[in-house]
DNA sequence: ACTGGCTCCTGAGGGC
DNA sequence: TGCCCTCAGGAGCCAG
């Protein structure tokens, strides 16, 4: 699934081919996404011409004069743009057609995604106004995580995939960087060292930057603009590997379920 | 204020 | 070959 490193790639490939452009019409063959698409966000959109193009989160918003498009790629969600008049696949649920004779198409096969429409600044909007800190982001550390995590109860991977505390880490990573510092996934968040903290925020970034630079991680469904599946699931290192030897100590990778994910890790090298 | 469980949806994969 | 069942997952929402 798009995880942040391919947002951001989305982000800033659509940035270079729609900024400047003004929408002319807006075709919504599936409204039924993650919410129902507005009703009104095709008359609000059409004449608009969109202005910029930012990411915040997972959250792609397009802005233009009179509001916001706020899209999220869900799971299975794709944004490309296409000739206006080329043939339509399966899930191609919606289409913003521009001034340049291209179309910003939306394919999203498990419909978790949704397209959102923000007439005020998008950053007050109820979906964005509560997410927590970018990794990336200069002043994101282990002592920010520390103080998050004081009064915490929840296993530790649970609370850096809340996406009240850090945006971006999604169940893969998550296990992944928890591995890489030797911390068990079940630990109650409070009960984590600040040292810990500070290493696991390296491992966040880390582990997020491997992951653009192998071009996406995503174990089934991902597929890079060029259609082609990331090959950084091919680093991972305990994700999907239960039974299978750690290559740290040959223990046996181990699987658990938080909060309804999967979880796995090392029982020897993580505690 | 937190936490855990539920929910949306389709397609992959396994068993037979 | 095909059918049916199970599972996977982002993340908001709500009840406890």
């Amino acid at each position: 699934m798009p995880e942040l490193p391919e947002v951001e790639t989305v982000c800033r490939t659509i940035a270079t081919q729609v900024v400047g452009h003004t929408v002319t019409q807006v075709v919504i063959r599936q409204p039924r996404l993650r919410w129902v698409i507005p009703a009104d966000l095709a008359t609000l959109w059409v004449g608009q011409t969109i202005q910029s193009v930012a990411r915040r989160a997972k959250y792609l918003l397009l802005g233009s004069a009179g509001g916001t498009a706020i899209f999220h790629l869900g799971m299975t969600g794709r944004l490309r743009t296409f000739p206006s008049d080329s043939t339509l696949e399966k899930h191609d649920h919606v289409d913003i057609q521009l001034s340049n004779q291209t179309s910003l198409r939306f394919n999203d096969s498990r419909r978790f995604g949704a397209l959102l429409w923000s007439a005020d600044a998008p950053e007050q909007h109820p979906l964005l106004a509560r997410l927590g800190m970018e990794p990336f982001a200069p002043i994101f550390s282990g002592a920010w995580l520390y103080e998050q995590a004081q009064r915490r109860s929840l296993a530790v991977k649970q609370f850096i995939m809340d996406q009240q505390v850090v945006v971006g880490v999604g169940n893969i990573y998550a296990s992944e960087a928890l591995f890489q510092v030797g911390i068990a996934p079940q630990r109650p968040a409070s009960t984590v060292s600040l040292r810990e903290y500070e290493r696991l925020a390296v491992a966040i970034q880390d582990i997020l930057q491997q992951a653009i630079a192998h071009g996406g991680s995503t174990v089934r469904d991902f597929q890079g603009g060029d259609g082609k599946a990331g090959s950084f699931q091919q680093q991972l290192k305990v994700y999907g590997r239960a039974q299978q030897a750690c290559h740290e100590c040959g223990t046996l990778i181990a699987r658990c379920r938080l909060g309804q994910r999967s979880t796995y890790y090392c029982p020897q090298c993580q505690s």
